[in-house]
DNA sequence: TTTTCGGCTTAACATATGTTAAGATGTTAA
DNA sequence: TTAACATCTTAACATATGTTAAGCCGAAAA
């Protein structure tokens, strides 16, 4: 099996092979964690960049004893720590849901990208404009729409990522989030959180258990949250716009 | 009067002559808007990075016929468009709270910036990473903290980036914002705005009135909004955190 | 197998925030 | 000067969401 970095940055761009070189070399080997394990802590020095291989991990930080922020779900193929990287100490938490595997990806290697590739350097600037265009989302989501909208929401942002992946077969992908977490994600109680998901079940738009999540009614569940089909929209390959 | 993209970089990297000169080249002449104009709109084409020079405005978009969300209010030396210049088309809306003038930097221009300069290249990454930081943080308020706390973190927010451009004396400040504005970008409405802007008053822990925002008892405002203070802290010069 | 435990579910109740409406105030335009 | 308009303010009321509590269920541990 190939570069985590390389596969994923075909996405992005056209790599010649001396990208894909550049890359490799720089790349270390994969790292393993299980499921409840925290990858990197709040506070601790930031070393690397990580593309997730596999399973589900969350973002997250606690603001109070009790009260805890969680910014996002990562997947198979995302990046962790794009914008961290640019400071000393990790600013959050990444928590494994799963067991986890990992591709570290060394910071002062991307000094390194970014002296000797403009193509990559703009890569890598423009997965991080990306990142930024899903927070801005997340924000309007979350000052803007009802518990239900919210919920509907999340499960049809999952459903459009892990489809990108090839891991949701006929609106149907594994769901191994706890209520509670969904709540910390969304700005809702988990009671509230449960509420909603049931009322979804309950007009069969969608149908699950503690493992699975199945879209059954797409088009409702569409309407109901209100999804803007483009803000996953395609990537753009160099800031001049000549797009893929 | 200098560069604005000069003036500001000074503060994030040590700049040569080169790197100045480089810069200079590529900016071009400031622009006016008015009050209430449409400086950007969503779905235009990016043409161009902005830095502000003058007056107050906000980053927004129409969610729906009569839901908007505010993402951002944008200050004298705060970059516009550093995440959305990887894209053709305006994400969102950048409206002219006040008078405001804009120094604009074409977006090609960024193209020969990153095969240029590696140093510059850096800074724009490491900019773009202070901005996700930021979001981050916002996120971390609309999902859990109460309206109290969400507006008296807002004008300590305010009065810490005013102080940073030296537009906040004795921890007063002009404040030309509307209370309709202010719960768009909380995600409150503009009468649980009021009210908590006056239970502020009332516990004269702020002063304010349509122009002026004054805080008079900032040790117990920082207590009812949690804020924590390192999270506009200072910037990194470079991935590898050899900082000033 | 039984026990334990974390997560789900539901209900009853509490509360923060939203909504509507009406008047006050200040600012701009005529 | 008056009129028109934005915004702020306050009150009464409506509702979405949070909180507490209790029972249930299924997976892992003993």
């Amino acid at each position: 099996m190939g570069s985590c970095m390389v596969e994923k940055f075909k996405y992005y761009i056209d790599l010649n092979d001396d990208d894909i070189d550049l890359l490799l070399t720089l790349e270390e080997s994969k790292e393993h964690y299980r499921a409840g394990q925290t990858i990197n802590k709040r506070d601790n020095d930031v070393k690397e960049i990580f593309i997730i291989s596999e399973g589900w991990s969350v973002i997250s930080t606690k603001l109070d004893q009790n009260v805890r922020s969680v910014f996002d779900v990562k997947l198979n193929g995302d990046f962790v720590g794009m914008g961290e990287v640019s400071f000393p100490k990790h600013l959050y938490d990444l928590v494994a849901l799963t067991d986890v595997v990992v591709c570290p990806f060394p910071k002062d290697h991307l000094d390194a990208i970014f002296k000797k590739s403009v193509k990559l350097s703009h890569a890598f600037y423009n997965v991080l404009s990306r990142e930024q265009a899903v927070l801005y989302e997340r924000i309007a989501s979350l000052g803007r729409r009802t518990a239900l909208e919210k919920v509907s929401h999340f499960i049809i942002e999952l459903s459009v990522r892990k489809k990108m992946i090839g891991m949701c077969i006929e609106d149907s992908f594994a769901f191994p989030i706890t209520q509670a977490d969904i709540g910390d994600l969304l700005g809702l109680s988990s009671i509230h959180v449960n509420r909603s998901m049931n009322e979804l079940k309950r007009h069969d738009y969608i149908q699950y258990d503690r493992t699975t999540m199945k879209i059954i009614d797409m088009e409702r569940l569409l309407n109901v949250a209100n999804f803007n089909r483009n803000f996953l929209g395609a990537p753009v390959k160099s800031f001049t716009g000549d797009a893929a």
